[in-house]
DNA sequence: TAATTATGTCAAAAATACCGAACATGCCGA
DNA sequence: TCGGCATGTTCGGTATTTTTGACATAATTA
């Protein structure tokens, strides 16, 4: 992994000169020079300092892989969806045809009272949703979050959680769940 | 962050004594000893020697695994999307901090115009989308498919694909991928 | 054009990390 | 109890990073 590249590509995407930057994070300018040009291997306590002027995390930056950018049926409109809808929890599935699918990926909406109910929703893996309308009640463990649009969640599934819609207009959300055995 | 604490977690976690380590890592054990004690904030390069003797990567070594998902974050506002837009293709992540996450949800927003490209964009799994505003176009395989407000997609990874915006408005697209090796 | 301001780079001094070798402790078997 | 033997710690010296304070270049303004 090129540390100095992959500095040197952030700060210019934050539109920031070497100077500003090390203003920003408290240390000099030629140490931001000296670390892009891999002259130096900086501390961890010094590239923490300057990734707080960006500001990033350790992990974002090493995690270098969002540098991406980056016969079955492929797309699906709302007629294709296939309805798992039941009382006023509406659940429509992408890609129905899709057998041994890797991943639920859905358009739910949440009549106003609606609720998944307090069972606990168990299973493994992974979901993760996006209100694009209304506005909902998410519960994760024992703690209760309020969503509105364009907020977003990310959880573990085997967490036990609940979607509960007390207010007086529809919530639609696009979630994925992965794996999926839903 | 501490670092010293997670090192030697971490190496107890794999029966490793710090002689063992250093030998592993072709440093001296003085040196696993003073970072375990935060007597030195390690340079990056040291850092990575140490932790290719566990073998661990640097991802994750400061994705903080010894969290349980319980302590990680469940709902993201838009400012704590992570960004990882290119030009025209803007692409917001959900979930930043979740290190070993299963899948890439993410918001994204293609400027009229823009275009991932036409390298062949390959990659293990499955992706899936909707599209939430505007119109745009996708290629899978040799077919070409116009997406609009309301549609979805979902194929393999593993077929070449690319998304294009050839149109006036800016298209919005809410997109799921798994696994996360984008 | 000349002065000004911003940019990135470099050299030597200061600060810090790392190595090599000792030291201290605790454990186990003889 | 003693002698290994493995553990983690400490210390002086060396290597590396970081600062300080310059320099060179390019863009901007007077």
């Amino acid at each position: 992994m090129d540390v100095g590249e992959r500095l040197k590509v952030i700060r210019k995407q934050k539109g920031l000169s070497q100077r500003e930057l090390a203003k920003r994070a408290g240390v000099t300018n030629s140490t931001i020079s000296m670390i892009e040009k891999n002259s130096v291997s900086p501390s961890v306590s010094s590239l923490k300092k300057v990734l707080q002027g960006i500001p990033m995390s350790l992990v974002e930056f090493f995690s270098d892989e969002g540098e991406t950018s980056a016969t079955q049926p492929v797309v699906y409109g709302p007629a294709d969806f296939m309805d798992l809808s039941v009382d006023d929890v509406k659940l429509k599935l992408v890609g129905k045809a899709f057998g041994r699918r890797a991943m639920a990926f859905m358009i739910e909406t949440y009549e106003p009272g609606s609720d998944t109910g307090e069972d606990p929703y168990l299973h493994d893996g992974e979901e993760a949703g996006l209100v694009i309308r209304g506005q909902f009640e998410l519960t994760v463990g024992d703690e209760i979050y309020h969503l509105k649009e364009g907020d977003a969640y990310y959880f573990d599934s085997t967490r036990p959680h609940r979607f509960r819609n007390p207010y007086d207009e529809p919530c639609q959300i696009v979630s994925a769940t992965t794996p999926a055995n839903f």
